[in-house]
DNA sequence: TATGAGGGCGCC
DNA sequence: AAACGGCGCCCTCATA
């Protein structure tokens, strides 16, 4: 066996069929994993800084260059012992042992496959789409230095701010201040003073294309290689909650709404040959907080396959909040779009804990309005305040939460006395189980995916490439496509049973920007 | 020249 | 005033 950290790394070394990818899956022991399951919010998941933190506390000289061999990486295979021991403990200590060896272990090699698979772009269309930002771009800024009275630089929250309220003098009503006590020039604030100054606008969509050359296009054409695909990294130990984060380049966030946001999801293409399918998990957060609240409206909303929104709105919109007592429900067909969409944002930030102040703010509702918006909501569905409130007290009693696997989130800050501290440990707290929930999911479903196509044989023709939290995105062989994706939706809707079923939404395209069902 | 904080913003 | 959970990356600017 294995045992060492960054095995992911180590596997991508393998060369395509060696024994060491063959033999079954417990093979690896990563180090660095075990310690994220046993603490995920540790600084780094490095031997050395493990090995410091939890054997060698003070250590008066800290290995300087003695301590590291020739390749220049710590001689820390005493090190490494002792820390493995120490995982093995407590992984058996914390029933994280399945956890580990089914999920994370075995998503292993299933991750550095997608990542040496890499996912293909069309750099002539991200070229073209280069030129368009930079034309736009400088008709916006001659724009704006006209507008301004002169040039400045527009990336500078600093001078942008000084322009705007100091030498144009755009009235500050409504305008909030940074953290730092600075005047805010952030998209909700230039939203406010649109119609104050004609410059905002031009502002508004320098800021909109600058962020979409410099952040995707850009890097995404430096970052492909000879064939034109770009390789991520995910990381395992990368969050609190149990998700996987992407890295360099991130591809868990490429634009996804708006007209030329749409663009760079377009430049995202499949081989000759083959297709892009994406699967998504639909409404997973909610239908996972339906099963762990045990919520009898939610479960049976989801039961039926109503829209959870509408179904939502039409009880948080019912006068009196007489549908505990068997009182009249408004139907979903008298449901608004507007009260939906109130009800969605509802919804969302439940899950995330979200207090009268932020809902307000999202929905633009005054406070007193946001406030009994959400009291009503816990009225409706009793289950769910019920569900939240037992999870902020495991947090504040034991110090910890975990989700329905065992994976574990401490939270000690729930019991402090600063009191924005502790609310804070307490939204993380509710929020921890149902994301920690959707991401043991996926993972499931993409080591069952990844058996499958070792077992049909279907390593040429299906090919994983992406996972963006609650989506998985394939290239596949148009000849299988069909077959491929009923098989795909039926593992990931089945990976993981909850108390209401779990929906796929498949589409399938040749760019990720234009896929359809 | 490198680094880190701050402000800002893309995604689920 | 901020606060709605989880991420990574861009630019600026002060400081080393």
């Amino acid at each position: 066996m294995l045992i060492d950290f960054n095995i992911k790394e180590k596997i991508k070394g393998f060369k395509k069929g060696s024994p060491s990818l063959r033999s079954g899956q417990s093979q690896y022991f990563d180090i660095g994993i075990a310690f994220w399951l046993i603490n995920p919010e540790e600084k780094e998941y490095t031997p050395e800084y493990l090995g410091r933190k939890y054997f060698h506390p003070v250590r008066s000289r800290p290995a300087e260059g003695g301590a590291t061999d020739t390749s220049g990486r710590p001689a820390s295979n005493g090190v490494n012992k002792e820390l493995y021991k120490y995982a093995i403990k407590k992984l058996k200590e914390y029933k994280l042992e399945k956890l580990f060896y089914e999920v994370e272990t075995p998503l292993l090699s299933v991750l550095a496959e997608m990542e040496k698979t890499g996912i293909k772009l069309d750099l002539k269309f991200l070229k073209n789409l280069d030129k368009q930002l930079e034309d736009k771009l400088e008709i916006l800024t001659k724009s704006i230095y006209k507008e301004a009275g002169g040039p400045f630089n527009i990336n500078s929250p600093k001078q942008l701010g000084e322009i705007l309220f100091q030498k144009l003098q755009v009235d500050l009503k409504g305008v909030k201040k940074t953290k730092g006590g600075k005047i805010s020039t952030d998209v909700d604030t230039l939203m406010t003073i649109k119609d104050r100054h004609p410059v905002v606008k031009y502002v508004l969509e320098y800021r909109e294309l600058f962020k979409l050359q410099s952040t995707y296009v850009k890097p995404l054409q430096a970052l492909a290689d000879k064939n034109g695909r770009v390789h991520t990294t995910y990381i395992q130990t990368g969050t609190t909650t149990g998700r996987l984060s992407s890295q360099n380049p991130n591809l868990q966030n490429i634009p996804a709404e708006g007209n030329l946001s749409k663009e760079v999801r377009k430049a995202f293409i499949a081989e000759k040959g083959y297709q892009l399918a994406s699967f998504d998990y639909s409404q997973i957060e909610l239908r996972i907080l339906a099963s762990l609240s045990g919520d009898p409206k939610m479960i049976e909303a989801f039961n039926n396959d109503l829209d959870i929104h509408k179904m939502t709105a039409a009880n948080v919109f019912s006068a009196g909040g007489g549908s505990a007592s068997g009182g009249n429900v408004m139907t979903l067909d008298k449901v608004t779009p507007e009260m939906r969409r109130l009800a969605k944002t509802l919804n969302f930030g439940v899950v995330y804990g979200m207090g009268a102040n932020a809902f307000a703010k999202t929905s633009g509702l005054d406070f007193t309005k946001a406030k009994n918006f959400i009291e009503e909501y816990f009225s409706d569905f009793k289950n769910i305040k019920e569900w939240q409130e037992e999870v902020k007290s495991q947090a504040r009693t034991s110090g910890y939460v975990t989700n329905l696997n065992g994976r574990r989130r401490w939270l000690l800050e729930a019991t402090s006395m600063f009191r924005s501290e502790a609310a804070e440990a307490e939204r993380a707290a509710i929020n921890m189980p149902v994301q920690g929930l959707a991401a043991d999911i996926i993972k499931i479903a993409m080591v069952k995916i990844a058996d499958e196509i070792k077992k049909r044989k279907w390593e040429d023709s299906v090919r994983m490439l992406l996972t963006i939290h609650d989506e998985l995105l394939f290239e596949i062989k148009e000849d299988i496509i069909k077959e491929a994706v009923s098989v795909i939706v039926k593992i990931m809707e089945s990976a993981y049973e909850l108390e209401v079923p779990v929906k796929i939404t498949a589409k399938t395209g040749d760019n990720w920007g234009e896929l359809e069902n």
